[in-house]
DNA sequence: CAATTGGGGTTCCTTTACGGAACTCATCGC
DNA sequence: GCGATGAGTTCCGTAAAGGAACCCCAATTG
């Protein structure tokens, strides 16, 4: 397929794409997440072909998004999240927000969030770091940051 | 390629992945947002094949994410994001977030976001829409929805 | 009024990557 | 010793990305 390389780009966008943009890596992780972890269990829950899933989950310990640990004596790993793999589960968070909203219709989510803090059902929603107001598309100017291109 | 379809997966992450997830989506989604909205304005700044823009924009058209809207008395088009793709851009956002912090390096983020309501530089943090509390992939447990697979 | 330009696509061809099934390899438990 | 199991690898057919050339139409330009 001949795919362009979106890492090279000055754009924290296509440089998380290089990461988990391929087919398949957000729904590897989404498993991964949810306590599936080895390779078995994740072709099958996926229907991914074996090959593939070889390519993806290497590509995901080299970036150092998952790791690899071995639990039996064999050759036996079992794959789980970095701290950097954790933090990308916000942008799936961010994914089922959206994918409910626009695209579960009647049947309603497939899943839902309890919150610990407050014990409700809920999802997430975006507030600026520094102040906690909400922040969206509309409420913010862009600026050139230090690594722009030049 | 061949790709299995994502969008008949009971999951919303699949969902939105079969909206978005092809190679470029995303880029073309960002440069919309910025106020990139011609075809070969577009196709200029990302490098991409005229071949798969045409798809990629049908595609994202036909989604509801973004309106084609005519411009002058000839054919010439404008793409703009819908109230759909507006919020999709929250996505963007959060990718941001976290190429900005795990992938930028030396050089530090190539854009940066002046919150309106504040006025600072920020970055987005991931709440609960119910009791404002940060919540993130450690603080919630998921629970079978009313759209869950039978 | 013919010639050029520019936007917005098609068409065609080559190269790559996905899907699927079969095959390998090492180690247990029996 | 012998099948089962986990974790991949190999191979082939097909579909999709890349790239360049081509097309159509309206408005300038000379």
């Amino acid at each position: 397929m001949q795919r362009t390389n979106f890492g090279e780009m000055a754009c924290s966008i296509a440089r998380t794409l290089d990461v988990i943009g391929e087919p398949w890596s957000p729904l590897i992780l989404r498993d991964v997440w949810v306590g599936m972890s080895r390779f078995d269990q994740l072709q099958a829950d996926l229907g991914i072909s074996r090959k593939v899933l070889t390519e993806r989950l290497n590509h995901l310990v080299d970036q150092g998004v998952l790791e690899r640990h071995p639990y039996d004596n064999r050759p036996r790993y079992e794959y789980r999240l970095t701290a950097k793999g954790v933090e990308l589960v916000d942008l799936l968070m961010v994914m089922v927000g959206w994918g409910d909203k626009w695209l579960a219709g009647e049947a309603g989510p497939p899943v839902l969030y309890r919150h610990h803090a407050c014990g409700e059902i809920s999802h997430v929603d975006l507030r600026c770091a520094h102040c906690g107001e909400p922040m969206h598309a509309g409420d913010i100017d862009l600026l050139p940051g230090p690594g722009a291109a030049a």
